[in-house]
DNA sequence: TGTACATCAGTGAACGCGCGTTCACTGATGTAC
DNA sequence: TGTACATCAGTGAACGCGCGTTCACTGATGTAC
């Protein structure tokens, strides 16, 4: 075994980790395998050893977003206790102005959906399996249990995705920042766990709980 | 005068529109010049007499929205008579199945946020201009007037965009429409018009209020 | 009315470039003896 | 311990292709007389 045996393990968990960055900055289309490739250290030649084509990594590079959740970037300093706690602490990373800066580490619902949806079904299971997995964690921090909590979950996922996919279309951040900052009051006050932790006012600024890891 | 006074303008009018259609089906980088002119029965090079550049040509189609709104494509068979019946019919219309599926005649804020946050400031311009188009519509219609009118209509066009966006990155189209009609009871609700109009229930069919015009 | 002409909308070849993918090859590595 | 070797990760040239943009040219048109 002339390589070490995980070698090509990591370098390819490398691969699709670069991917990732590039296709949330640049979107399908944009991305060479060029530029994958080098990015890795690698020339272009060695891709198809690692996949079958360029549709085939695209697909991987958004799941990623399910193995390295773009809130995972920043340590948070509370722990989570209850499903609540996670949710709402989702709920602030996600619509935060760190999320909307971190094009390379952001989640592929706010970067990537119009490329999504000219995309292949394989991709598309991927994105929907990335929907669920929010609207999942939003469903079971609703409790007690009313009706209508799925509903309740989809739309507080539509408003979370929906405010950060229109705030990085704005040219003005002020505008992006009031969509922002309404939606996180909005999204939190739709989890009724205001009794504890109660729903920012408006204009009072986002305590600041996450870090930047590096 | 060789030509009709108003050959030019007649054609690029047609030129945008054509254009509007093609980079609502494939964003903009995977549509070519060569394809716009053809699809208005001309070749090539006439291009760069009626456009500066590409560029160009994709922030007029993305500001087409403004000059013919994709529900203008569906014959609404009641009129609007208060603000409140227009923005309750724009909800309709924006998170139903037909927008969902008529992709060329797409609201550029469903088909193209991915490729407009890649894009210059002008065309981040234009979509925002587009935005607050729904949000002024949203404002106007709240009445009487409360407290956060205008988070309530920034989160309004955030749910309905953010729907929609969501709904056509999903491969099962029964997820797609439990979305979608979460959203747009949500929406209504919101609105605060349901004296008059109740929003939909659970599960309720919407009510078939438009027609394809063609 | 008929003809010559100037205009200019539209043409299509060409330029330089980068892309996704393939493939015969190289050379650093761990292993066998 | 040292050397020969088989393995296979990685290389880079090549293929066929389509792109955005430029430009010298064509030819249908409305106008002038």
């Amino acid at each position: 075994m002339p390589y070490p045996r995980e070698h090509r393990d990591t370098k390819r968990q490398q691969l699709i980790r670069s991917a990732r960055t590039l296709f949330n900055r640049k979107g399908f289309e944009a991305v060479s395998i060029e530029e994958i490739m080098s990015n890795a250290g690698l020339t272009r030649g060695g891709f198809y050893s690692y996949f079958k084509s360029k549709g085939e990594l695209y697909a991987l590079a958004v799941g990623h977003a399910l193995v390295e959740p773009p809130s995972s970037r920043w340590k948070t300093v509370s722990v989570d206790f209850t499903a609540a706690d996670a949710a709402r602490q989702v709920i602030r990373a996600y619509l935060s102005q760190e999320h909307l800066d971190d094009i390379d580490g952001s989640c592929p619902m706010v970067s990537l959906p119009s490329d999504v949806s000219r995309s292949d079904a394989t991709v598309k299971r991927v994105f929907e399996t990335v929907f669920q997995g929010m609207v999942g964690l939003f469903e079971d921090s609703l409790t007690p249990k009313r009706r209508a909590d799925r509903d309740r979950a989809l739309t507080m996922s539509a408003l979370c995705v929906g405010a950060m996919v229109i705030a990085r279309a704005l040219d003005n951040p002020a505008l992006a920042s009031e969509l922002r900052n309404a939606a996180m009051r909005l999204a939190l006050e739709m989890g009724g766990w205001s009794k504890s932790n109660r729903p920012l006012r408006k204009g009072e600024p986002v305590k600041k709980r996450q870090v930047r890891e590096d």
